[in-house]
DNA sequence: TTTTAAATTGACCAATTGGTCAAGAACAGG
DNA sequence: CCTGTTCTTGACCAATTGGTCAATTTAAAA
C-alpha cells in the first residue's frame, strides 16, 4: 500500500486520483521503455506526466512501486491473450490465434514489451516472482497442452516448452527490436499490410514447421 | 581515439595496456549486460575488474567510449556468424549453419546479445549509424540470396526479411531470455542435452516452416 | 458555513554519479 | 646509471538523483 493512500474504508479512489495514476502510468511505461529502469527518472516521468514530480511521489511512493505497476500491466495483457490458447482445442486455430494477438500486442503495446524484456534481460530483480509463480504454472499448463497434441499425432515431435519460446520471441521481437526493424526497412515504420504479411508468415512457418499443416 | 592513448607513431600498444584494456572490457559487458547503461556505475565495472575507477578512466576516457567498444565486438562476433550464410548455396545447409553459430553464441557469450539488446530496445541511442550502414547492407544482400532460393523453388514464397527476424529472434532469445528460461527449467540453466534439442527443434522448425525439408 | 480530508508544490537534502587532477611509482631505452 | 614515458591512485568536484516536508490550496462532507 502507497504511504500517502487515502485512509477511508475501502478501496474506492477518488476521480481525480484515478486520472491522475493513468496520467502518470502512461508516462512511466514510456519513460522506463526508453530508458530502463535506472536510466528513467522520477521527474522525467513527472515532467512528461505533466505534474510536479512532488505530486507524482504523492501518488507513487517510490520509483520501484511505479515501475512494479507498469510491469503488472504488460503482464496482466499477455495473460489476456493467452486465453486464446485455451479457447479451442484444435492446434491450427489456437496457435494462429495466439501468435495473431501477441503480434497485435506487439504494435498496439511496443512500450510494455520493452519494458518486460529489460527486467528479464537484467535477471528480473523486480519481478522474480512473477516468473516462478504465475508464468510457470501458465507455461507447463500449456506445454501439457501441446504434448497432447503430440500424443494425438496432430503435430510433429517437438519440446513444447521450446516451442513457446519461438513464438514469444518471433512476436516480442517486433515490439522490442522494433526500431532496429524500422531502420532496416528504410526508417519507415511497417506499414498495415507489411504488418499483416508479417503476421502471415510468421503464422505459416511456425504451423508448417510442427507439421500441423502441409 | 581516447584522450589519453599514448602519442607514439604506431598504434603498437603496451602488454600492459592489451590486459587492463582486456580485463576492463570483460568487466563491462558483465556490468552493462545486467545493470543496463544507465544502471552500469564505472566504479562498479572498475571494482570488478579489479582496478581503481581513477585508473579505468586513464584506460577509457568516457563510460560511452567504453560502451561502444563492448557493442563493438558482439556485433563483430554475429558478422562473422553471418559468413556461414555465404559459405554454401544451399538453403538447407547455410540456414542450418547458421542457425547453429547464433545458437552457440548465444549460448557462449550472451552477456553481448544482452548488451545489443538493450541498446536496441533504448532506440539505438550509441550505434545507430551501424545499423543504417553495416547492418543495413549485410541484411539487404542476405535477402537477395533468399530471394533467389525462392525464385529457384527451393523454399516457399515468405518475405526473407520477416525469415531473417524470425532466426534473429529465436536464437537471440536462448540469450537475452536466458533468466527467463532458467526459470522456467526449474530454475536450472538448460542442460547440454536440452541445449541441443532446442537448437535441433528451432532448426527443423524453420526448414520445414520454409518448405526446405519436407 | 464550518470542518475535515485530499491534492498540490517549491524548496530542500543526503547520497551517488561520471569524470578530473596532481603527485608519485614502475618501466623502457640509451 | 639517467631520462622520458606509461601507468597508478587517493582525493576531489560539480551535477544529478530519489525522496521528504511543511505550507498551502482545492474539494468534499456535515
Amino acid at each position: 500500500m502507497t504511504a500517502h493512500e487515502p485512509t477511508r474504508t475501502g478501496s474506492q479512489k477518488t476521480a481525480i486520483r484515478e486520472e491522475n495514476e493513468r496520467l502518470i502510468l502512461r508516462a512511466a511505461e514510456d519513460v522506463f521503455a526508453n530508458y530502463g529502469y535506472e536510466g528513467a527518472t522520477t521527474s522525467r516521468i513527472a515532467r512528461q506526466a505533466g505534474i510536479p514530480k512532488a505530486n507524482l511521489h504523492y501518488y507513487f511512493a517510490t520509483k520501484k512501486d511505479l515501475y512494479r505497476r507498469v510491469i503488472d500491466n504488460i503482464f496482466n495483457i499477455w495473460l489476456e491473450a493467452a486465453d486464446s490458447f485455451d479457447a479451442c482445442d484444435d492446434p491450427v486455430e489456437a496457435i494462429t490465434r495466439y501468435v495473431d494477438k501477441k503480434m497485435d500486442i506487439s504494435r498496439l503495446n511496443p512500450k510494455g514489451s520493452k519494458v518486460w524484456a529489460n527486467e528479464i534481460i537484467q535477471r528480473a530483480p523486480i519481478i522474480q516472482d512473477y516468473l516462478e509463480t504465475t508464468l510457470k504454472a501458465w507455461t507447463d499448463s500449456r506445454a501439457q497442452v501441446i504434448q497432447k497434441w503430440i500424443d494425438e499425432g496432430r503435430i510433429s515431435a517437438i519440446n513444447p516448452h521450446y516451442l513457446l519460446y519461438m513464438i514469444w520471441a518471433t512476436t516480442q521481437h517486433y515490439a522490442d527490436f522494433g526500431h532496429q526493424i524500422q531502420t532496416l526497412n528504410g526508417n519507415k515504420d511497417l506499414s498495415d499490410e507489411q504488418y499483416a504479411q508479417a503476421k502471415k508468415d510468421v503464422t505459416n512457418i511456425i504451423l508448417r514447421g510442427i507439421g500441423a499443416v502441409h
